[in-house]
RNA sequence: GCGCCUGUAGCUCAGGGGAUAGAGCAUCUGCCUUCUAAGCAGGUGGCCGGGGGUUCGAAUCCCUCCAGGCGCGCCA
């Protein structure tokens, strides 16, 4: 149940019958800031106070009567002008139920329903292993692929594959060069190089499987040829790393699909409504025009295509596959986000469908130094490597811990020593607390799947949990708004902390009450349930045991 | 120089113009005969980068300065 929303719909309906040409605005209802002042407060009579000209603590009194409600035990107005919601103990309770009964419906709104939606994450450039800065997008992406699926909307999750440019012939250029050294003992250094380990192990890997020796072709043939296998071969790699933290993609896109016919049909597009011109032998798009700091390249003066009239194409397709919204996760060093959508507009595309995401790099210190990455000099520290020392479950928490336009700084020696303080083993401890106090139910005969007709709660530590809980689909649906999937988190370490409150607090199974205990159990299989739904949009596992 | 992002506790970070600025970690003090102490309770710790402005009210909005990151290719 969505309070805020509820109680916004009443607020502005009270406008409306005192004639009052006034609108709430979102930030108006919010969650209390203490559990003496309710679960939910707004501030509209400080709002009002000048307008009606009166006191704000004079207005929410006369507020307060119009506002009953069966969802309320009490609805206060504190003479300074605030107006604060209790939630009903028994409503609370019906909350339990409703969450035990389908934590998802619980949990989500049927907001999407009907609706589709396209999110394309990671895209990394298959040009060597994806890093620890360029996973960044995998996480973000996949969680809010999952809220989106949670709300309802039908989700489609895809890869997009740079296998056109010219940093894939850099790489099989690379990869020539480690088959030439084996073959022949010497091999002219390439100009354009990626020293990187992995680039030997594609050389040796295109060996082992016994291809006709790309010696005998001529230059031009093999590395069209080792440009193909490499890029498959650290597509693979890419795509067993992501599966490690859980990211899986319903589709791959590739920019060659691009290059028959349909990328030039968009630069013709565009020419149409006269938006480019020629210039030193070069077709550039008029960017300037929409306030752009500089016009841009589409065909190069070799008639190529630049990496801007492809995406330009790619989203033009996007659109044209008829989704409600398009997402795109990026990190902070793409550059080209504003002529993109000035091309899209001028193709008649309504850009308040499209979303980009812009996630903030990740920088790597190591005692107190900063690790500079980069593919070009082979400097940099794999998602793999990192997977290895951590586990998926931190990896990925430590990504979705802090907000996208967060720059994400750790440190690879306190990271790497599989700290037990690590924030995801708290809320992890919550839940196998939960599922430790379900075992010992069930051992000492308890029937976990009674549920009493009356549940009694009286102890603040269960009635605190309690309205947490009811608090939660508010919170997620926020998360969902602002495709900020670190609120999640967030949550979820609140949970775990009132939880563990509880658990010190309040003796679950225990064979003298068992009135308490039966409503206790019941309230812990409801939390089950919901950190359950909770960690699976984060994707992160729920262990029985730690 | 221009554009985007950031500056909040010792560290990593939450914080939608409103009530006394929060969490985890670190540190100090207590708490295991009871469902896992990877926990709980309490203490220490803050000119919310500086200055100005708007407002009844600013960590939050605007301007400016300082500091850091990223971008500013006929690379992708």
């Amino acid at each position: 149940m969505l309070y805020k929303e509820y109680l916004q719909h009443e607020l502005d309906k009270w406008l409306q019958e005192q004639n009052i040409d006034f609108h709430t605005q979102p930030g108006w209802v919010d969650f209390s800031k203490e559990l003496s002042f309710g679960d939910y407060s707004t501030t509209l009579p400080l709002n009002l106070a000048k307008i009606l000209k009166k006191s704000p603590g004079q207005i929410a009194n006369s507020i307060v009567p119009a506002l009953s409600s069966a969802f309320f035990e009490k609805i206060e107005a504190t003479p300074n002008g605030y107006i604060n919601f209790f939630l009903h103990p028994d409503h609370l309770i019906q909350q339990l139920r409703e969450a035990n009964a389908d934590p998802i419906h619980f949990l989500s709104t049927t907001t999407g329903a009907g609706k589709k939606v396209l999110i394309e994450y990671v895209s990394c450039n298959p040009t060597g292993p994806i890093t620890v800065a360029n996973a960044r997008g995998g996480p973000i992406g996949d969680t809010i692929a999952n809220m989106y699926t949670l709300f309802g909307y039908h989700t489609e999750r895809e890869f997009y594959v740079n296998d056109m440019g010219s940093k894939i012939r850099k790489l099989a250029e690379s990869v020539f060069y480690h088959i030439q050294l084996k073959l022949n003992g010497s091999a002219a250094l390439p100009e354009e190089f990626y020293p990187g380990e992995y680039v030997q192990e594609i050389a040796e890997a295109y060996l082992q499987e016994d291809k006709p020796s790309v010696l005998t072709l001529d230059r031009q043939q093999a590395i069209t040829l080792l440009s193909q296998y490499s890029l498959e071969f650290m597509l693979r790699k890419i795509f067993l790393d992501l599966d490690d933290l859980h990211i899986h993609f319903t589709q791959i896109f590739r920019e060659s699909e691009l290059h028959k016919g349909y990328l030039a049909e968009t630069i013709q597009l565009l020419t149409d409504k006269g938006a480019t011109y020629q210039q030193e032998g070069a077709l550039w798009f008029r960017s300037t025009q929409f306030g752009d700091d500089k016009d841009r390249v589409l065909l190069r003066k070799d008639g190529s295509p630049t990496y801007l009239a492809g995406d330009i194409s790619y989203h033009r397709n996007k659109f044209e596959r008829g989704y409600d919204r398009i997402v795109d996760i990026w990190g902070a060093d793409q550059s080209h986000q504003k002529p993109l959508k000035f091309a899209l507009r001028l193709l008649g595309f309504d850009e308040e469908k499209l979303l980009t995401v812009v996630f903030q790099l990740v920088h790597l210190f190591k005692d107190g130094q900063e690790l500079k990455m980069s593919k070009s000099t082979g400097a940099f520290i794999s998602l793999r490597e990192l997977i290895d020392e951590i586990g998926p479950d931190v990896t990925r928490f430590i990504y979705l811990t802090r907000s996208h336009d967060q720059h994400l700084n750790f440190d690879v020696e306190t990271t790497k020593s599989h700290d037990p303080k690590n924030p995801v083993f708290y809320a992890q401890y919550a839940f196998t607390r939960c599922k430790g106090i379900l075992r010992e139910a069930r051992d000492k005969g308890l029937d976990l799947t009674f549920i009493p007709d009356t549940l009694t709660f009286t102890d603040q530590a269960e009635t605190d949990l309690i309205r947490k809980i009811a608090h939660l689909p508010d919170k997620l649906f926020r998360a969902f708004e602002l495709l900020s999937p670190h609120l999640i988190t967030m949550d979820l370490i609140d949970l775990g902390n009132t939880f563990h409150l509880f658990y010190e607090h309040c003796r679950v199974v225990d064979l003298q009450n068992p009135e308490t205990s039966q409503s206790r159990i019941f309230l812990v299989q409801v939390l089950v349930k919901i950190m359950t739904a909770l960690f699976q949009l984060l994707g992160i596992d729920t262990p029985e045991r730690m």
